[in-house]
RNA sequence: GCGCCCUUCGUCUAUCGGUUAGGACGACAGCCUUUCACGUUGUAAAGACGGGUUCGACUCCCGUAGGGCGCGCCA
């Protein structure tokens, strides 16, 4: 029996848990789902400049409303750093690590120099093996790994492959900078090995890490995690869905209305894929996930599939587990505030009742909100310039026409309704849409709608008869 | 510049030497229809290029081109 997985899931709070780290999360969570094993939440936080408590929030916030979970409480990479730093001093004390004494100005003109002369750009080894009586006086040292110059890495990756880097582009890196704070390949090591960290799962971008902390793990005789370098998600043109190209938080797709299911189900076909299965629940991912699906080339993140998924999650859910969603989505929504004030026990009702025809037309919980706009509007109704324009090429004398039937009808439910109108409209030689079109651009102010008769339904005899004089002609 | 990785329809992908190269999104067309949708039927659409290996390559090898990632006292 091997030892039950443990993953782990790193970011670093210097921004939003944007949308490539919500997949390397899910599959981490997945792995550790799917194997019976845990998943642990560790903040990156040692670059105190950048670090801050609201991206930790963000993070947390947007792990929470994906549904991904993790055991025990998240780890602060900068509380451990004595921890490291005692690592730092053994790798010295072993003579696998060295203090440098190069300033960050002379590391600067270094790589300037090495740059301009289109040499790899890489760190001398200028202290590598001087004695500690050359140091120059007043400088801080900082420690540097005493990385093997010979031979080469080899990284065995779950994803990539056998991937083999020549020792001799890597450099000596610094594991303890000239202040005493460790830095991110000295930590990452030391935290994964404490924490009993068994899979890595991350980004390519960490691949070169990857073998710089192979030969840590080395230096100080631990075992390798089994490691994952997932491949990158791109933007739409390729390039990569960085911050800075208009890559956006979780709480962002939120906002434009994507449930966390779709969301899910969205980000594991990123590289991943059981077969032809397109769509499937988390309970399903979770059964079948594993590492050896994923691919190697990056993914292209396409809004259009996206949204026709949400549009599959939105149909399928049950109204009531939609409504709540749905309410839980209003305060993230622009002029969502206001509505979900509205959401009394008599508009609840309103709002199960119209959602089987609502959700048929919504891909997203932001055109879910538009569509039942009508039923939070107040008379008289603003109309959009179709609705006018069909109450003013006769609509109002259509409408003048069906509401005596209307306030006939003594069983105020759809059927009912349809009945009524239906045999008006024959009556009057007209087609029903001429008469259904009017009826909807009154009742909704708008062009479109849920079937007109079910609308009727919702809104009551007395608002719709109200909403219905109110553009008849008289 | 150096290292590593990638390359099947527009997009996400299946294929683990032998298939009419399959599915999904999107697109287009038809049907359904009171609007918009949903649903449904169908159509178009791909192995980057060039060499090998093999009876046989999308699949294995090499090269070329294109793309990505990395090369901080950031993570």
């Amino acid at each position: 029996m091997s030892s039950p997985v443990v993953t782990r899931f790193a970011p670093s709070p210097t921004g939003y848990l944007h949308i490539g780290g919500g997949r390397t999360a899910l599959f981490n969570w997945a792995y550790a789902r799917h194997t019976g094993g845990k998943m642990l939440l560790r903040i990156e936080d040692t670059d105190r400049e950048r670090s801050t408590a609201e991206a930790i929030d963000a993070i947390i916030e947007g792990l929470t409303w994906l549904g991904l979970d993790w055991a025990g409480e998240p780890v602060s990479q900068y509380g451990r750093a004595e921890r490291h730093r005692q690592v730092a001093e053994e790798l010295l004390a072993q003579g696998k690590a060295y203090r440098c004494y190069c300033t960050p100005e002379e590391l600067e003109a270094m790589r300037a120099k090495a740059e301009a002369e289109k040499r790899p750009i890489r760190y001398d080894g200028t202290w590598r093996d001087r004695t500690p009586s050359e140091a120059p006086a007043g400088v801080k040292p900082a420690i540097r790994f005493k990385a093997p110059q010979q031979g080469e890495t080899v990284i065995e990756d779950a994803v990539q492959g056998r991937v083999v880097i020549p020792n001799k582009d890597l450099d000596d890196l610094i594991i303890l900078r000239s202040d005493g704070n460790p830095t991110y390949n000295l930590s990452v090591v030391v935290d994964d090995h404490d924490m009993g960290v068994t899979h890595i799962i991350r980004g390519v971008d960490h691949l070169t890490n990857a073998a710089r902390q192979i030969q840590i793990y080395r230096a100080m005789g631990w075992r390798v995690p089994h490691m994952s370098h997932i491949p990158l998600i791109h933007g739409p043109d390729g390039a990569k869905l960085s911050k800075r190209h208009g890559a956006l938080g979780v709480e962002a797709y939120r906002a434009m209305g994507y449930l966390p299911e779709a969301m899910r189900n969205y980000l594991a076909r990123l590289s991943w894929s059981h077969g032809d299965d397109e769509i499937f629940s988390t309970e399903q991912l979770v059964e079948w996930f594993d590492l050896d699906a994923i691919g190697k080339s990056a993914a292209r993140f396409d809004f259009a599939k996206l949204e026709n998924l949400n549009g599959h999650y939105i149909r399928h859910m049950p109204d009531d587990k939609l409504l709540m969603s749905f309410i839980d989505f209003l305060p993230h929504a622009e002029g969502g505030k206001a509505m979900k004030a509205k959401i009394d026990e008599a508009m609840m009702a309103k709002l199960l009742r119209a959602l089987p025809g609502l959700k048929e037309r919504a891909k997203t919980l932001v055109e879910l909100k538009n569509g039942a706009q009508f039923l939070f509007a107040e008379r008289p109704l603003p109309m959009d310039d179709k609705a006018q324009q069909i109450i003013k090429d006769g609509g109002a004398e259509v409408l003048a026409g069906v509401v005596p039937v209307l306030a006939q009808v003594s069983n105020w439910h759809a059927h009912d309704l349809e009945t009524a109108v239906k045999s008006h409209a024959e009556a009057a030689g007209l087609k029903l849409g001429k008469v259904a079109q009017p009826l909807r651009a009154a009742l909704t102010g708008a062009s479109t709608s849920p079937g007109i008769f079910d609308v009727l339904e919702v809104l009551g005899r007395e608002e719709s008869l109200a909403r219905l004089r109110d553009q008849a002609s008289s």
